[in-house]
DNA sequence: TATAATTAAATTGTGCCAAATTTAATTGTG
DNA sequence: CACAATTAAATTTGGCACAATTTAATTATA
């Protein structure tokens, strides 16, 4: 039997679980914004977004992807990579072509342009390392305990 | 003087920072909304989104609070607020009014439909709870790490 | 081999998100 | 008091983010 609701007593239910300092989810997507805030200043000067960056980053390790394979890693569907990707074509970073195995599938390759890019690039984390208020191993901490949720 | 750069042999930039792999942001950013993610079939049945849902936990602590002190505590500025409130006061949650003394601030108020409201949202952290692979110790540590970021 | 099922991108529609600008109200200073 | 500076929201603009749908290509199966 339910130690709850048993009797006629009017009951107060406890809302502490609604409190905005309980959840672990608001503090994430917070921080998140605040971060990629402080990127924006340092990425405009490569004239990319966050997302764009992070595309890039991934091209700088591996040249060639598909949509599919970049969604995976970014944790983001077509609905946001395929304008994405149009765009750092139209800035000339990336190609994009159909496979000729499989015409459903699209290749994104880097190219020199978005080669020469990661010259720039190297400062951004550089100079965002100044701007986290972490020590070494609290970084660590946190990115073990992101890696866990994801 | 530095170790750096003190010789003429040919250099190959450590570009180890710029792996997606090595960056703490993307992480945040892709957690948050994966989070996020799964907040959305709970939150469809209250017909709220998640910034909405944040906003109402305010309300349910707060009852009443301006534009510009809503924005400070959620992080968000009047260009996200304004027209989420409009979207919560077509929806009865809210009331929006200027403030008598200062007709530039515009005050929120909680109705008794959005009072009415959370005691249906009390069962989404709830049924939240069981989403998320962290252990309790290691909840409260990754919050603390998040508030140290913010 | 038809055709049904599946798959990969693209498209569409809604809702953020933030920088920059605008509007209106208030405050500070000569 | 006049008017410059400041402040709070609203608006505008561009870029995501994602659910749902559509289109086109491929694969599986009767």
């Amino acid at each position: 039997m339910s130690t709850k609701s048993t009797n006629n007593m009017p009951q107060k239910e406890n809302y502490d679980s609604l409190k905005l300092e309980n959840q672990l989810c608001f503090p994430l997507y917070a921080a998140s914004r605040e971060i990629i805030k402080k990127y924006r200043p340092y990425l405009d000067e490569l004239g990319l977004t966050y997302t764009q960056y992070i595309a890039m980053m991934v091209f700088w390790e591996q040249k060639k992807i598909t949509v599919k394979e970049l969604g995976e890693k970014l944790y983001l569907d077509s609905g946001t990579l395929t304008p994405m990707l149009k765009n750092l074509e139209t800035k000339g970073y990336v190609h994009r072509y159909r496979d000729k195995n499989d015409e459903r599938v699209l290749n994104v390759e880097i190219t020199k342009e978005g080669e020469a890019l990661k010259e720039q690039a190297v400062h951004v984390p550089e100079q965002m390392s100044g701007c986290i208020a972490l020590a070494p191993e609290e970084a660590m901490q946190l990115y073990g305990l992101l890696q866990k949720l994801l």
